[in-house]
DNA sequence: ATAATAGGCAACTAAATGGTTGCATGTCAA
DNA sequence: TTGACATGCAACCATTTAGTTGCCTATTAT
């Protein structure tokens, strides 16, 4: 879980989880076109992302085909953010009283 | 929504949330509590959390009242996860269907 | 008034991070 | 078979990060 989290706290892995998202199977080159880093830059990104698993690869040939694993992305969903929308409008309505009674 | 991210990619500060969670408007020797680390750590880690919008504080005299702000973590949830929730299972099943193909 | 308590500020350090360059390897096509 | 293409590996670098220590300030209680 916090190999996921560390995993999506870069901007530029997240957008290359929204390039597979938007097109899933694409090779490393396909994923640095248009990008300002180098190969070995995104190389290092989608290791990251593999080792969270959020990334798939499967080699074809000479080339390496990334694909999108969206379940660790759902688990934070489910285990993590869920938690805290239980208690939600309780702890806004705590917060709001305080900042109020903060200008009596 | 960047800092956010960044916020949550740390343990500790994930800790302090669920503490948050667990026990609203703490101030912050009642956070240090059992934490294995220096109160000017803890500091910084809620001045993070601060600047991502994730903790409010009020003060109170000499102390600062610690407040949860579930208001970011819903929003992760909702402009960024259920973007990969639609899709998902087109994007298992073509997963599911490259690492068959490989063993072939 | 003074001591204890709650917190803030700043300098420093070690390790992790995000990036680079240079070179090596494996695969495909002419 | 030789050159081009896709990727891998390793060393290096600058910056950020997570933590420390030491000292300062403000508020409360005796």
């Amino acid at each position: 879980m916090d190999e996921v989290f560390k995993a999506l706290a870069d901007n530029s892995r997240r957008s290359l989880l929204d390039r597979l998202h938007a097109r899933n199977g694409q090779t490393l080159n396909e994923l640095c076109e248009g990008l300002a880093m180098t190969r070995q830059a995104v190389t290092k990104h989608l290791v990251i992302l593999e080792e969270a698993n959020l990334v798939t690869t499967i080699k074809r040939g000479r080339e390496k085909l990334h694909y999108l694993n969206p379940v660790p992305i759902h688990q934070i969903g489910e285990r993590w953010i869920k938690k805290f929308e239980r208690g939600k409008l309780a702890a806004l309505g705590e917060l709001k009283r305080q900042l109020e009674k903060r200008d009596e």
